[in-house]
DNA sequence: CGTTGGCCCTGATCGC
DNA sequence: TGCGATCAGGGCCAAC
């Protein structure tokens, strides 16, 4: 289940390898990786085989690589023939969410196939010479997506890793996350004092915060001893500014602890393995004692998702 | 327009 | 041992 630590382990990871190296060949085993791509998978490949990738760059949970090479877009001729039609350049990116079970994975040749691989690479790479992107994925929530960068709303830089105010425009409605420089606060809090719906559902609601999954969001709640169906708008002021700032402790937290563990060969993202579960202090312990009161973390069925807490510490106040 | 419920998807795990 | 049922949830979209 990456949220945004997982994913910017990813990102970081990518980044490097993948910053100047060149695509030389694309396979699509399943087509359904491409769900979010608009066109077939044969515009894709095409699209995509000798691009040149400059960096890898996050917002939330969508990752980015842009690609260097622009596509010439010609003009229809508006004058006499004979007259030479300009061309303007078109700017795009491969666009990666992992969705529930995603991996993007660095390798060798040597390396035998993923029984789950969907979609790969072969990079010719600055550094490291030729090296293998496979894209795996279980349920297949996750893609990948050849998409046109647009610029940002606000002309601030699209996300992290990158200076460009230019974002792919299928993430053009994302919320910038909460580590996010650029990420308003004050807009934050005056939507939630408007919103009519719980406060776990505004936290996973992409379009207003980005970067926040069922597991962190259990998580900040706790921390901040938030009911996950407290009303937004009854949220007082400094709690929902509490609220926030766990939310930025549980995720910067999450991040360097995954940074401690990520290995440069190996792009790992694999969340069910409990990467980063061993600081979780609500979710999935249901039955256990809550780590602040010794009470028993209980999990309630919430949005089609589990939802944990602390009967005790979490409750909704009028 | 804001809000909400349902859908997609399949390997791993569980219970009988 | 076999097999069906159950579980996980991010993002999107139809419907209210």
């Amino acid at each position: 289940m990456p949220e945004l630590p997982e994913v910017e382990v990813v990102r970081s990871g990518l980044e490097p390898v993948v910053t100047g190296a060149v695509v030389r060949s694309v396979e699509v085993r399943e087509g359904r990786s491409l769900r979010r791509h608009v066109g077939p998978s044969e515009d894709f490949v095409e699209r995509l085989t000798g691009a040149t990738l400059g960096g890898a760059v996050r917002r939330g949970k969508f990752l980015w690589l842009p690609l260097e090479r622009v596509e010439l877009v010609e003009t229809p001729p508006t004058n006499r023939a004979g007259e030479v039609s300009t061309s303007s350049t078109r700017l795009y990116a491969l666009v990666i969410h992992l969705g529930m079970s995603g991996q993007v994975l660095l390798r060798d040749e040597s390396q035998p196939d993923d029984p789950l691989l969907r979609i790969r690479l072969l990079l010719d790479t600055a550094e490291d010479g030729p090296v293998r992107l496979d894209f795996v994925d279980q349920r297949i929530f996750g893609s990948m997506a050849i998409d046109d960068l647009v610029p940002t709303a606000d002309g601030r830089a699209a996300g992290l890793g990158s200076d460009s105010a230019l974002v792919p425009a299928q993430v053009a409605h994302i919320a910038r996350d909460p580590l996010d420089p650029a990420f308003d606060d004050r807009r934050f809090f005056d939507i939630l004092a408007k919103r009519r719906t719980g406060i776990k559902r505004a936290l996973l609601d992409q379009t207003l915060v980005s970067g926040i999954g069922n597991i962190y969001a259990d998580e900040a709640l706790w921390a901040a001893r938030v009911h996950y169906d407290q009303p937004t708008a009854s949220l007082s002021l400094p709690r929902a500014k509490t609220l926030l700032a766990e939310v930025r402790l549980v995720l910067g937290k999450a991040l360097a602890e995954g940074g401690t563990s990520f290995d440069a060969q190996y792009v790992n993202v694999n969340g069910a393995s409990g990467y980063f579960s061993h600081s979780l202090n609500a979710y999935g312990q249901q039955g256990e004692a809550c780590p602040r009161c010794g009470r028993p973390i209980v999990r309630d069925q919430f949005m089609n998702r589990g939802s944990h807490y602390c009967p005790f510490c979490q409750r909704i106040r009028v």
